[in-house]
DNA sequence: TCGTATATGTAACGTTATAACATTTTGAAC
DNA sequence: GTTCAAAATGTTATAACGTTACATATACGA
């Protein structure tokens, strides 16, 4: 479920995934992007939790089992996946996670735990119009905007 | 010099590096923090533009002439250059650059050129206000901010 | 069914960053 | 000045992340 708290250690994530793949599977339909095997496999090896996960972590995943995928055909999966909106990346930890707001086209932020590994989408248009205004006075044209915000969330603060 | 435009391509960019050299040095003494032989040599390379610069970039730029420096001399500096704030690192390209504003101990901003490959800092107190209200409400304890836009910048959308 | 565009397979390689351990340098205490 | 421990550097190898190049297979409309 698309949940605008951050993700609770104990919640029904089945559902997330589930709700996540459904919606992945009729957007492309209404696209007709081709959702292959290799590419859902993949997004719902991405939704197994909220923690992003690396792309040689995927292909480990993948390959558990005796596969033999090369970490190329991990990168072209996410590539579509990021293309699509359906995943996305985070640069300052090479990892990749759900987009949890899917065809909303959006520029999100995210907030990433440091003790659970965590990471949840902010979407906050206050802080992207309060971006873009500080860049106006500047005569820069923004054309790709990387908010990560890395500390506590709520659930490891209490603990 | 901290210019508050982003760097001109015709500036005095000897005056850039100068100043940033000299203000390192300082406030290494008033730390004793030993900006060494390596270090001031790596902070000096990263100085050579305002394009944030690649560690195996400066790597090269150091063994230029034969050396046979190690790719964790470099590391190492760069690691020692940050945690005085002299240096910053931007994650979306894997690069660094050096700082503008030495002693400000600030949660920097980046904007960074696709075209010429230059990089200023942003410094947007209502930036970073925005961002910590946006977070606020999440009950997420804020350890780290990045905040990179990548885009056109001034000089480069007039040619 | 033919032909082309899209997707995947295969192998090698490029780039970025760190681990582990030995040696040297530094600066202060004695 | 000698001694000693902390800090810095050297050395070697390896981990982690990502891409190039080219061959093959699959999908899908003409
Ligand atoms: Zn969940
Ligand atoms: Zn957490
Ligand atoms: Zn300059
Ligand atoms: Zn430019």
């Amino acid at each position: 479920m698309v949940s605008r708290a951050f993700p609770t250690p104990g919640h029904d994530h089945g559902a997330c995934a589930a709700q996540a793949l459904a919606a992945a599977e009729k957007l492309c339909q209404a696209r007709g992007a081709r959702l292959t095997a290799v590419r859902r496999k993949v997004l719902s090896l991405v939704w197994q939790s909220h923690a992003p996960v690396g792309a040689y972590d995927l292909l480990a995943r993948l390959n558990k089992g005796g596969g033999k995928i090369a970490p190329i055909a991990v990168y072209r999966a996410l590539d579509f996946l990021m293309a699509q909106g359906l995943v996305h990346r985070l640069a300052s930890i090479n990892a990749y996670m759900g987009c949890a707001h899917i065809g909303h086209d959006h520029a999100a932020q995210f907030l990433i735990c440091k003790d659970c590994g965590c990471a949840a989408e902010l979407e906050s248009p206050a802080l992207r119009k309060a971006l873009v205004k500080a860049v106006a006075g500047r005569g820069f044209t923004i054309d790709r905007e990387i908010v990560e915000i890395s500390g506590l969330c709520p659930h490891c603060k209490a603990s």
